[in-house]
DNA sequence: TGGCTATTTGGCTATATTGCCAAATACCAT
DNA sequence: ATGGTATTTGGCAATATAGCCAAATAGCCA
């Protein structure tokens, strides 16, 4: 059969991908909360400034955050709060791994 | 200020890696509506019997899927239903890009 | 204007991911 | 055992990603 991956699930792995690095996830968790400007960022983060101006580029293109000049500064803010929602799953999954893993633990041990 | 990105960050950024990717998340969908084989994945998606397998293995690692062998087969499962929930807030975020896209043709053609 | 802060861009290296092929492994049926 | 199907593993080349530094850009304020 001839391929069944199509541009839909190109176009939905790219936003997820965008989103698959642990500061873009901090970065959305943040922007959740309230917005931020990039400097503020890279003060909690904790990496260069340009590396965190890249990661901020690459959730724009995405179309996850918005960007907005104020004065001197640049305000991100996350555009699509739904996303938050998806942490819960993702949580499920970590904790049904932790669970597994015990119990792994535990039939070693007998 | 020190970093913030925490551990807890890398986890769920590992999980959302394995969902990255178009292939995989064919899978996802497919898994979703009903458990299948290697073989019937490979079919569906035309690449390499390897390539999916790894994909496959990909999906294990980060405890999004369940395999369990029968007959000479190997059949996988979705083990997160949840996961399905977020496709939609991905879909959103699509639609809004395009909205935004269109907006600017608009714009311009002005 | 000149200096200052905030942000982005270009360039580079290191590392990770992807996907194919070939080979190994597992398991069923004859 | 032998052959056949299903799946995984190892190896390799191509490509993509991450993060730093240095430099460019933009805007504020004195």
């Amino acid at each position: 059969m001839k391929s069944m991956v199509k541009p839909q699930h190109e176009a939905r792995a790219k936003i997820i991908k965008a989103m698959a690095h642990p500061s873009r996830l901090f970065i959305i968790e943040e922007l959740n909360k309230k917005e931020r400007c990039v400097n503020e960022l890279t003060d909690m983060i904790g990496a260069d400034a340009s590396t965190v101006s890249k990661h901020l580029s690459v959730l724009k293109n995405a179309g996850l955050v918005a960007d907005e000049k104020r004065g001197n500064s640049i305000f991100y803010s996350l555009r699509v709060p739904c996303i938050m929602q998806f942490m819960g799953c993702v949580e499920d999954v970590l904790s049904a791994n932790a669970k597994q893993h015990n119990e792994i633990l535990k039939c070693c041990k007998k």
